[in-house]
DNA sequence: TACGTGAGTTACTAGTAAGTAACATGACGG
DNA sequence: CCGTCATGTTACTTACTAGTAACTCACGTA
């Protein structure tokens, strides 16, 4: 997921993820959408303040003005993908009102099509998780919300099916995605094994729907 | 993965990851059987110097005697890991020679009982590969060059149960393997949809084998 | 006893990161 | 024309990290 952001720049006001209430607009704007790209793309341990201000032709002093810290920063960062992530996820399945079974197929439709592309880097939460260590509380209850999400959607998909054991199918689902979000750190574009991601997820779903 | 170390300590002179040939042992043995433990623990990134003498109860100095630097620690660290790994992989499968299917389950099966254990988290290498940037040449070639033959291994064990399409059955496998080690850095212990991942396989394989 | 060696101690350099203070500039509205 | 507000600039503190220098200690062996 990731690559280019929505276009919530410019004539609205401060974003939906912002700090202070009534604050600042262009800057802040300018810096956040440079950091949600290095962060994605270099990790979040591997990018400094000052490397995310000189990206984005400002300076430190601009970006505290804005942020509380580079903490906020981060938070504000992950919020982000994951709302990137659920209008995704959404879009993909608006495309197949009541029909669950496409729906799954279009998520992974949909992810091995991002994964083509050259700045995929995976899951950024996902990624995120592996970067924080468990004692950072705010970030991984954020990470581990939205994991918990994704397995309860897709865990109500799989009822929707009609599955045999739901609870078991949208688990091996939820296995296949993550599987392909890891994997695509390794593998540039689809050459890695995500490409078989649908058609295996075509074949467990068609699995769990016969009775055996 | 991971978790405790086997018995190289003491005895048979330099370990097999080492890097100077005639060197040291002691203490390197110390020093890195730490380092290896709080990079799993706390990724590579997350660990400093300081820390692993701290904790291994020695000190800067003597490891800059054993080692020629972080990276260099670093390097041996990931080809332990990959060690480790080809051991316990071997060992699942020495099982049941001649039976891939049982080969692939008794993966999965090894794989959810680490997945339940306290200290587990996740695969050392993928999570290297989350630190690590692309132009990391030789820590991202070690990771490319492991991930590359687990794809190799499961493609061939796909082929040894003559399935139809083998190379994408391989993939799926890996594809759940990965989910697995990826969704386990948030769901403690067995929690997670890690638990799904061997039905998930069987039912994988079967679809494969069958004539469709 | 003397000496070599493996290991610990202290103290340092250099670089980088987060975060702050004080001041400068430039545009825009009244 | 003046003030204000958003932004830029310079320079700093503090803390941490990689890596090194110089010295000391303890132990085993010739």
């Amino acid at each position: 997921m990731s690559s280019e952001k929505p276009g919530n720049s410019r004539g609205e006001g401060p974003t939906a993820t912002a700090c202070a209430p009534g604050s600042k607009a262009r800057v802040r704007d300018r810096i956040f959408e440079t950091a949600c790209d290095l962060f994605y793309r270099h990790g979040i341990h591997g990018v400094g303040v000052d490397a995310i201000v000189a990206e984005a032709g400002s300076n430190k002093m601009s970006f505290y003005r804005s942020f509380e810290s580079k903490d906020a920063l981060v938070i504000a960062y992950l919020r982000e993908q994951e709302r990137e992530y659920w209008a995704w996820w959404d879009a993909a399945v608006a495309r197949f009102p009541g029909d669950p079974r496409r729906q799954v197929e279009a998520l992974f439709e949909a992810q091995l099509e991002i994964a083509k592309s050259n700045n995929c880097r995976g899951c950024a939460l996902g990624n995120a998780a592996v970067e924080i260590s468990d004692d950072e509380d705010v970030l991984s209850n954020l990470v581990r919300a939205y994991k918990d999400q994704v397995r309860t959607r897709l865990h109500a998909m799989a009822r929707a099916m009609g599955a045999r054991d739901a609870e078991s199918l949208g688990d091996a689902l939820m296995l296949l995605l993550d599987g392909g979000y890891f994997t695509r750190l390794i593998f540039p574009r689809g050459s890695g094994p995500i490409s078989a991601a649908l058609p295996a997820a075509r074949a467990l779903v068609a699995a769990y729907l016969t009775a055996d």
